[in-house]
DNA sequence: CTGGTTGTACCGAACGGACGGTATATAAGC
DNA sequence: GCTTATATACCGTCCGTTCGGTACAACCAG
């Protein structure tokens, strides 16, 4: 099967940028309903529980990219200073270069229910799970190891905090920069 | 002057909490109101602009609070190590222990007009002004001390997003912890 | 092959309600 | 009496959601 994607995975797209760009409020069924080229209906057609059904099919389609190019890379064998970077890279995808914003922040904010926070919420630990991991070769005791994943997830929340503040993405360079050493370095 | 607290004054102090823990496109009129105590018609006599006037209102409210309790201390005389402890037991006041959310994060995001995004903009830039200033104290060059800075404002808004979505104030914590070698340490 | 049934995809219009904001009137303080 | 402050009632707009209905393909009985 060649995958031929389906009109509801193209909305989901759509609909998941528009959630990353403008928060779970801030994404009105106008504009889901323009990004995804689908009337108002019709995404109640796929999503019969309205927002909190598309918010959750956002956060599904987010985790599955950041499983891709973030947690892959994590889990590869080798050296892992060279897997973080490999994970760096994945992860400055994963933002857009630091344009994107998480939807982990996001979703803490507004009227979203409990699922959809919920799911971003699971998707930060499993990618504090393979932090964690990542860590762990490097020597570390298992305590250290979650501390070590916690503060790489402190820093790229962080960064892209304050790449959007100042309109730059250079912090959020600069904090991919600095991820091998939080995660490696003694 | 006692500063007999006008009751503007302590509308703004109320309207800011709301702002802190909803947003801008969450702090509805009713809730303004509700917690204010005040009708709609006494805020929009305080407030001519409206919404956008009393996020102002509450970014400079915040702003004060900031200068007293964390860029007073940066600014202090003495080690710049033990400054940046005193002003990281300012930061957990002022975040409440990190139980409250930025302004910085929160007004980035939705239907706030200019002003306010900007004002907040201009407060974190202070902060890392008074940060560069004590890195440098501590013998960096300007590069690298407005550097350490930037990576100290990343830390604090990274772990604000990582205790809010784990509902943990620890991260929080462990990150105000990290902060003078953050600053200081070669 | 045909006509009818069923299911899926999709739509525009409309709903009730909440939104931010305003107008007018009344009341209190100097 | 004038300014300041608050209440009541209302405005138009947009929200998320629902409704009634169309277009079309697939299936099935005769």
């Amino acid at each position: 099967m060649p995958a031929a994607k389906s009109s509801k995975d193209e909305a989901i797209d759509a609909i998941t940028d528009v959630f990353r760009e403008f928060g779970f409020d801030g994404a009105s069924l106008s504009r889901l309903s323009e990004a995804s080229g689908l009337g108002r209906s019709s995404l109640y057609h796929y999503f019969p529980n309205g927002k909190d059904d598309m918010a959750q099919a956002a956060v599904e389609r987010v985790s599955e990219r950041a499983s891709e190019l973030v947690i892959g890379p994590l889990r590869a064998p080798g050296d892992p200073a060279m897997r973080v970077k490999a994970a760096a890279g994945g992860i400055a995808k994963f933002y857009e270069g630091g344009r994107a914003n998480c939807l982990v922040n996001l979703f803490a904010f507004g009227e979203a229910g409990e699922a959809a926070p919920g799911a971003a919420k699971d998707m930060a630990a499993g990618l504090e799970d393979a932090f964690c991991a990542v860590a762990r070769d490097a020597g570390f005791s298992p305590k250290e190891a979650r501390l070590k994943a916690e503060h790489a997830i402190v820093e790229i929340e962080g960064a892209l905090v304050v790449s959007r503040a100042q309109g730059s993405v250079a912090p959020f360079q600069r904090a991919l920069a600095r991820l091998p050493g939080v995660l490696t370095d003694r």
